[in-house]
DNA sequence: ATAATAATATCCATAATACGGAAACTAACT
DNA sequence: AGTTAGTTTCCGTATTATGGATATTATTAT
């Protein structure tokens, strides 16, 4: 009778993520009535739906009555972590290989990118970022490279949302340089971080076509070795890696 | 017709999540039938649910047609983590104030302990573990007092699989040893982390009663300020922190 | 304090949804 | 090329999830 999105997908199972997403997009914290507004499904149904998922401690119920995210979730985002991360690390080591400079895989988290694996560079230079650590989308290169694969109108909601701090007098400082970045960051086909994150730091990355969920990857290191002549070679095998990745979990069916 | 264990989850959903945690249990990545040999589903019930979460990019198909953690899993994952520490975050506080030493909370997963939520003492002394960050569950405070509360047979399957790494000559090296100290940590109601992780380092740990994960928070710091006289300050409050963190995780209904 | 209001939780008849046996298909091994 | 093991699709069946109506509990107003 209605007409459902998905052809073969099972219903309860497609519900019950929809709400968990949703309970992620509110920052952790509803109501059932929040999540009945936010949806078209009836009170009834969301609510077995809940207490299924907090028996088994994939929900939990607040004082407030509310519904959060449950503790066993944890493990199950850690697993998939370890596991993408797995899949991108050959890449990124031959990168790394190739280029003898550090490189990073990250994917969107709502309203910013989540750095989901690294291999360091042999060079003795510290790390700029962490497996797990989060950053914003407009002052890294691996959050413009996925801004620039989704609409003006998402890029706009997300920057609302996470806001544009200026780490360094490089940084993007409104919407409509960023949006203008984005612009030829699609032509060229890869990003640049410009010292925008930190100064003295540049960075190349791409984004990884077909994602599930939009990921990137990126090269980094000091301006003095991370020059143009650097870019001629890295652009390439960023591609190479990008589109191996790209396979590798696109691989369905 | 047939007796289901819980009374009114919705199946589907119950099914799907037992999926999700079998493939995290096989490390990441597993074939449909060893799926259906773990569960008593038939194929195409699981092959139906798994298509579901593949679709919708919580779990991926790999080239071996092997199935896997999707990236969606991340966010959800992180999102948990995020709200568990929050909700502890307080009492942490509330420790570091009163004790001046490093406060943490641990959940278990599978078979080692993960830092969810870490207060640094005002001291100006390095951190020996970082939120995200995972350990061995017989060597650290946190640990022991999460293996005390579960039954010997579990205790061994867990040490068992994590296997039993000693970083300081005063780690526990044998089974039999463990499972007398965790003994004594039941009778006593808190374990102690007795340089067993690092030299110079002492802990003093509790579990969160009723926690739907098994919980536990710490204290810990250098042995010439971690002393007895500290643990008689450092129990109570552990133990009233401890509770104030059950009741809010278990106000239900 | 007490009443009015709004939210959450439970019931239960209905039928739509998910189910799983059987068969088709595909890859892997001999 | 033939065989086996594993994966995927089909489709009639009935079990399972559904959601309108109702009861219950929290919250706010008086």
């Amino acid at each position: 009778m209605a007409e459902k999105a998905a052809g073969g997908g099972v219903q309860s199972v497609e519900r019950v993520f929809e709400l968990l997403e949703l309970i992620t997009d509110a920052g952790g914290e509803v109501t059932l009535s929040e999540l009945s507004s936010s949806t078209d499904l009836p009170l009834p149904t969301i609510h077995r739906l809940l207490r299924t998922l907090v028996t088994k401690g994939y929900a939990r119920q607040l004082p407030n009555r509310r519904y959060a995210l449950g503790p066993r979730l944890i493990r199950l985002g850690e697993g998939a972590n370890k596991q993408l991360g797995a899949l991108a690390r050959p890449q990124l080591k031959h990168l790394v290989d190739s280029l003898g400079e550090t490189s990073n895989m990250a994917v969107l988290d709502s309203d910013m990118v989540i750095y989901i694996a690294q291999v360091p560079s042999p060079h003795s230079m510290r790390m700029f970022t962490e497996v797990g650590r989060r950053a914003h989308t407009h002052d890294t290169g691996v959050g413009k490279a996925i801004l620039a694969q989704l609409g003006d109108d998402a890029v706009r909601s997300i920057v609302a949302r996470a806001g544009m701090p200026t780490p360094t007098e490089k940084s993007i400082k409104s919407i409509d340089e960023l949006l203008e970045e984005l612009g030829r960051i699609r032509g060229r086909g890869y990003s640049i971080d410009e010292q925008e994150q930190e100064l003295g730091v540049r960075c190349f990355a791409m984004a990884v076509p077909n994602a599930p969920t939009p990921t990137a990857i990126s090269v980094s290191g000091p301006v003095s070795r991370v020059d143009e002549r650097f870019a001629e070679k890295a652009v390439p095998l960023l591609r190479a890696a990008a589109q191996t990745i790209s396979d590798e979990l696109n691989l369905a069916s």
